[in-house]
DNA sequence: GCAATACTGTACGGCGTCGTACAGTATGTG
DNA sequence: CACATACTGTACGACGCCGTACAGTATTGC
């Protein structure tokens, strides 16, 4: 039914707001997979084939890190939109290591309905928010991703003193 | 390691909301998982335990929904904490359909630890984030939330009065 | 020139979640 | 009472992403 995962009166609303931001994003996957289904994609590779055909040629590592995910995953995902000829890969002449994902027409093709299923879906989202509460959501965002990023090192790195773990068997 | 997915000027930022949700999330999940590692626990187990430890026996449809995931994944979930005898599964007596899952003394104990790690994670997330975004962020995107869910179940049923121009559909 | 170090992309195994199909139980209808 | 329908939890296969280890290439220092 509605599936809607927090609702009013479960707990101080401010306490779970990991909860609330992992189960938004798994159902912004599921909406746009669903609205991306018509042409075989998903998120992450209407993703990246939006970015390639707006900014042209670009590198995997690139990718990864635009998009937030592994320099392995980026690999496979490429792959499969390789193989339906939707973008190809580049040598750089001056850089062998590297290959330059670039778009293919059938892909700029496809990237235009993806702009438009995009806009879409986009517009029912935006319903009963205002912009400026938009904006801030993106901001608030970002800066959470800041904060998210130091934590993240902070923990890997306690500095000197080490707990005492029987395993810690690595590195 | 930087791994900012959203760096200063590489689009219009406002286009590229879902992929900052996306990887915020999975920074999110990076973050909270790096914390609970020394409890040898994940984000979904965490929030699980303490959910059960603050309500009381639930039902396994009813952690689902609450935490966001299906009823199939809330199962292994389940599964691995109850072999650790972190939670149990309690019959109910007026309905032998279910299981209650309740909390074990190890497994309340181990709930103060992650609240305390909850906690001190929580706050470093907050740095340079005011009150009120923070209950901004969280309304927003529970707004975001119910506009997901309609999207998605509108998606998969076109309806009864669908518009008759391809286009026009918006705007 | 040659070695040492850094960086890019790939291979492989693992984890978490999904979706579907299914068995067991409850609830409503004749 | 028998039957159909709805609901809960489980089994199984699939997908997306991660993390580590690795080979190929660039860059730096001698």
């Amino acid at each position: 039914m509605t599936a809607l995962t927090t609702h009013e009166l479960d707990s101080p609303p401010w306490l779970r707001v990991e909860t609330t931001l992992m189960s938004t994003a798994r159902l912004l996957r599921a909406a746009f997979d669903a609205r991306l289904a018509p042409l075989d994609l998903n998120l992450t590779q209407a993703s990246l084939l939006g970015y390639v055909n707006e900014f042209g040629p670009t590198t995997q590592t690139h990718l990864a890190d635009h998009l937030g995910i592994g320099r392995a995953a980026i690999g496979s995902v490429i792959d499969r939109l390789q193989a339906r000829g939707l973008v190809e890969r580049q040598p750089r002449l001056d850089d062998r290591r590297v290959w330059l994902v670039a778009i293919t027409p059938a892909g700029g093709e496809l990237a235009r309905e993806i702009a438009e299923v995009d806009q879409v879906l986009r517009a029912e989202l935006r319903h009963g928010i205002g912009r400026e509460e938009r904006q801030a959501l993106a901001w608030v965002m970002t800066r959470l991703q800041q904060n998210l990023a130091s934590a993240i090192t902070r923990t890997s790195q306690p500095a000197a003193a080490p707990n005492l773990s029987p395993d810690a068997s690595d590195r």
